[in-house]
DNA sequence: GTGAGGTGCGGACCATGGTACGGAGTCAAG
DNA sequence: CTTGACTCCGTACCATGGTCCGCACCTCAC
């Protein structure tokens, strides 16, 4: 309990408000402030960190709370299969936009050696 | 000019909110009905399947705006430079989906080995 | 003890890509 | 020429992840 949640925001690399917003969402503690201005420390800074890695990975801010349901830390079998399926959202993600990329890279190197004529790559999206 | 809406809209895999979504984005003609029903015809429903493909390249649709006013066709420098700005930022987040989805495949199975004390899954997040 | 600035809180607003709704008009079949 | 389906139009609402606002209160340094 030392900082305010400006430091604490500071800290995680959020902005206050990103923190006030986790609270309304339930995915960050409200220490008591006994009617005055809260403190935070260590336990709100590390959660405060689970959830941006868990963000970072992918994860939606309603899946962060099931992790965080996991409390205990104990239940490997239920946060496996958050992570595999995760894991295969993923793999279809990637797949869509390496697809994407890839159909550009082509059209772009066509649009680069058709010097006339329409592009390219705006006649590929024509039909 | 053949069908109304609702065939275009099945045409091109739409719902009918969504083609008169687009005509409000200014991304589709609105045809002159004359006071009555409009009518659609191909170049209404080929734009509606340029629209869904640069879609799938990742497109935003503001950015297909632009791509949709480079209309002639011809300016090849102009296309390929979106082309470009595109695949750029999909190399970014591909990396980034890439680097989350490993840490999630390895913690996956730091997690299946680990019989017990805590899951390396929620301990990775956690700090 | 007073002024400046941070905090708490509720609520509104932002972008993105739609989706739903209500009321009036239109159109084709029977 | 009526009925029922479809269309037009504006507006409101949805999820997601925030961001900003105003007001009252608290707290710290001077």
């Amino acid at each position: 309990m030392s900082v305010t949640i400006a430091g604490l925001a500071r800290a995680g690399g959020v902005g206050v408000e990103t923190v006030r917003y986790y609270q309304r969402r339930g995915l960050m503690p409200t220490p008591d402030g006994g009617g005055g201005v809260r403190r935070y420390g260590n336990p709100e800074a590390r959660r405060l960190r689970f959830i941006r890695s868990a963000q970072a990975a992918g994860f939606t801010l309603e899946q962060i709370g099931e992790l965080l349901a996991l409390d205990a830390g104990q239940d490997h079998a239920r946060a496996r299969a958050l992570a595999q399926a995760r894991i295969a959202e993923l793999d279809v993600r990637i797949a869509e936009l390496e697809a994407a990329r890839d159909a550009l890279r082509r059209l772009a190197k066509q649009c680069g050696a058709a010097r006339d004529g329409p592009c390219p790559i705006l006649a590929a999206f024509d039909n």
